[in-house]
DNA sequence: TTTAAATACGATAAAAATAGTCGTATTTAT
DNA sequence: ATAAATACGACTATTTTTATCGTATTTAAA
C-alpha cells in the first residue's frame, strides 16, 4: 500500500548515481546494473524512458550510455513519478471515472482531498533533493 | 504506485456509512456491501479487522452489526492505513532492513526522506476528515 | 568494412501482491 | 430451535508488478 514500483527505484538509483559522476560523462545500463545488483534489462528500460522524456540523455553505439540532461531542480517528484507511472493518485477514480460504482459511492470527495494533499507534497519536492 | 488497497477503501466506505447514521444505531456488513455493491464477505473480514482495532465495536447474533467506537477525530490517517495495513512507507527498506543490496544502495537516506513527508502528512489528517 | 558494445523496444513469462470466495464456527435475539 | 449476524482460517482467482527474451538499430574502433 502506497508503495513506489521498482523501475522508480531503480531510477532513482540511475539518476543519483549519474549525478554523483563528472558532468557530461556517460553511464551505461550494465556499469549501473552490475554496480547495485539490478536487472539491466529492466534498468535498460527506465533508462530509455527516462530519455524519452528527456530527463537523461541517451547516446548510442559503444562507448554510449547516458546522462542527465534537464536541470533537476526543476523536476518536481510528482512530475518524475508521473512521467515514469502515469497519473499519481490513491485511487483510479481519481482519473477514470468508469468506477463499477452506481454513483453511491460516498468517499469521492474524500479521496479527492487525499489526493490533493499527496500531489502537492510531491510537487513540492524536487527531483534533486533526492538525488543529491 | 501510491494506491490505497481495496481493504482501505472499503473501511473508509464503510466508516463514512456508519458516521451518517444516527449515533449508536448499528449497520450490518450486509447493508453496507448491498448499499455499494461491494464484495460482503471481503467488507465483513475488513470490518472485523477494525473491531478488533477497536475503531469500530461489533455486536453479535440477530439484529447485529457496527458501530463507530472511537473518536474519529483522534485517529490519523497515518495510524488507520498502519492498523489496516501494517507500516506505511514508500518502500519497504525502511523498515525491514534485509535488503538485497550489499550495501551498495544509493538512495536510502533520500528514500527516508520521502518517507518523513508522507508520513507526516498522514499524521496530521484525521479520519474524520475522511468521514465526514 | 566487419565486429562488438551499446541503446531501443515489443512480446512474453514468472512472481508477487491483491482481491475475493468457501466452509465452518460462534453468538444471540426471537 | 431457528435464523441472522459476526469471526476467521484456508484457499482460489485475478491483477499487477517484475523480469526475461529476442531482435533490431546505432556507431566506435580494429
Amino acid at each position: 500500500m502506497l508503495k513506489l514500483t521498482r523501475k522508480v527505484e531503480y531510477a532513482l538509483i540511475a539518476l543519483r548515481h549519474m549525478q554523483a559522476m563528472k558532468p557530461g560523462k556517460l553511464t551505461s545500463a550494465k556499469e549501473i546494473a552490475e554496480a547495485y545488483g539490478l536487472p539491466q534489462q529492466l534498468l535498460a528500460k527506465t533508462l530509455q524512458q527516462m530519455a524519452r522524456d528527456r530527463i537523461i540523455e541517451a547516446v548510442q553505439g559503444p562507448s554510449g550510455g547516458y546522462r542527465i540532461l534537464s536541470n533537476l531542480d526543476k523536476i518536481s517528484l510528482k512530475d518524475f513519478f508521473e512521467k515514469l507511472e502515469g497519473p499519481l493518485g490513491i485511487m483510479d477514480c481519481y482519473f477514470d471515472s468508469d468506477c463499477i460504482q452506481i454513483g453511491a459511492c460516498n468517499i469521492r470527495v474524500p479521496i479527492q482531498r487525499i489526493n490533493e494533499n499527496m500531489r502537492n507534497m510531491f510537487s513540492k519536492m524536487s527531483l534533486r533533493e533526492v538525488t543529491q
